[in-house]
DNA sequence: TTAGTCTTTATGTAGGACATATCAAATGTG
DNA sequence: CACATTTGATATGTCCTACATAAAGACTAA
């Protein structure tokens, strides 16, 4: 008896909306959000003043700050003391940060963060061979050969390293901050290993071709240094 | 003299800090952080009432409020009448959304994006051969299938389809909720285009390789189905 | 034990007050 | 008239108080 009403009331708690509890702020934030996109500001331009905002939506002007303040965070607007508030260019991964920052992540969502990355070095080589120079290729030679004689601990910064020039030579910055941010993750999973899991390819090998290989020789060399990765997939 | 003040000032704003002027708010968001990273929070844990922090803070329970009110935009908290505060795990990918919404980006941070999504795209085949299923390639199929005979207005949407079953066929959650997030990012810069640019290898052609080929073989597809981009990178 | 009611309490919302920084106009000076 | 200085107006930043509301926990009754 008493399993089956546990068992109706998750069946429930699944079918059922989540039962958002909208405060006004939540409101006001998407409001605000609605009301910049459809009069289509631009950067730079005056907002109108808090208090008539605020007597605009109905609400408090303190209310009415709190869904500032969220925007305001994420860059969308900046205010100065007399002159009001203007719509600024939020930088997007400026914010993306902030989120990712406590790690707190789930499992799940930590190991599609993983998948993800790892899709994005496979995916790198067309970047990489339409950018590449041959003063970023010594410089990763360096970084490649510095990892020769190395502890275990000097392993993992060597890998960051390694990796982290790769998305630099990319000559995408979005891309390459985005790497940057997904560190701490990969950092994670990777410490997860036992023992360290080397690829049939080293990051030397991957300079050699990079040096004088094809665009087809690196994304094979790449696959073979990833594999023990891939191999841990499901 | 006046203009080598004028130029003097000039070079200190570029040197120095773009004095942030921290207002209360921001101090004290990233003093919660912190203070939500040092205690080692586990979602679910209570946290103390706002007249608490406000005091343990030394500041108003508005401008805590105006904090607290950030965090739990970023899913980061979640407050209930009576039981008080408590930490959540934020949602990743929903914050990323709302920066992204109003789509005030730059455009050399959108070309950025362009190009991360194509490297995803390549970078795709490993997760794609790992987790393909009969079911999925044919219902990619169909969609294939659909845009033969189909007018040019319906060629985005296609081609949209398309690529979001491949995603979603990657069996990476994250990801795909990635890549719907960019959707319109691409869709611009499609649309700059003035006539559809077709690659040598079609959909159908994809979806063949898929069936038939080897992850090498789809690996060579894909990059020639994107060839008219990358042709385009500079 | 269960069901129902009451009390307590932390958050949600409102409104007023004042400080402060800054723009703009008024004023003074050569 | 042109330029520097002062003054006033104003929008945001911060604080405070008050009350509504929902929900946990205690208490009571069947």
């Amino acid at each position: 008896m008493k399993d089956i009403n546990i068992m109706s009331i998750t069946d429930l708690s699944k079918d059922l909306a989540p039962i958002i509890s909208n405060t006004m702020a939540d409101v006001v934030e998407t409001k605000l959000r609605e009301y910049l996109k459809k009069k289509s500001f631009k950067p730079g331009d005056a907002l109108p003043k808090e208090l008539e905002l605020a007597e605009a939506l109905g609400v408090s002007r303190n209310v009415l700050r709190e869904a500032l303040s969220r925007l305001r965070m994420l860059g969308m607007i900046e205010t100065k003391k007399k002159r009001g508030m203007i719509l600024a260019r939020p930088d997007i991964l400026g914010t993306f940060e902030r989120v990712l920052d406590p790690l707190i992540i789930d499992n799940s969502t930590l190991q599609d963060i993983f998948e993800l990355r790892l899709v994005l070095e496979m995916g790198l080589a067309e970047l990489l061979y339409i950018r590449k120079t041959d003063k970023d290729i010594k410089e990763l030679e360096n970084i490649a050969k510095k990892e020769i004689n190395n502890d275990n601990s000097f392993r993992i910064k060597n890998e960051i390293a390694f990796h982290g020039k790769l998305y630099e030579m990319s000559g995408n910055d979005t891309l390459k901050r985005f790497q940057i941010m997904l560190l701490p993750i990969f950092d994670y999973v990777v410490t997860l290993e036992q023992k360290p899991t080397r690829g049939s390819v080293s990051h030397l090998d991957l300079v050699e071709i990079l040096k004088t290989g094809t665009v087809e020789d690196f994304k094979k060399g790449m696959q073979a240094h990833l594999q023990p990765h891939f191999d841990r997939l499901k």
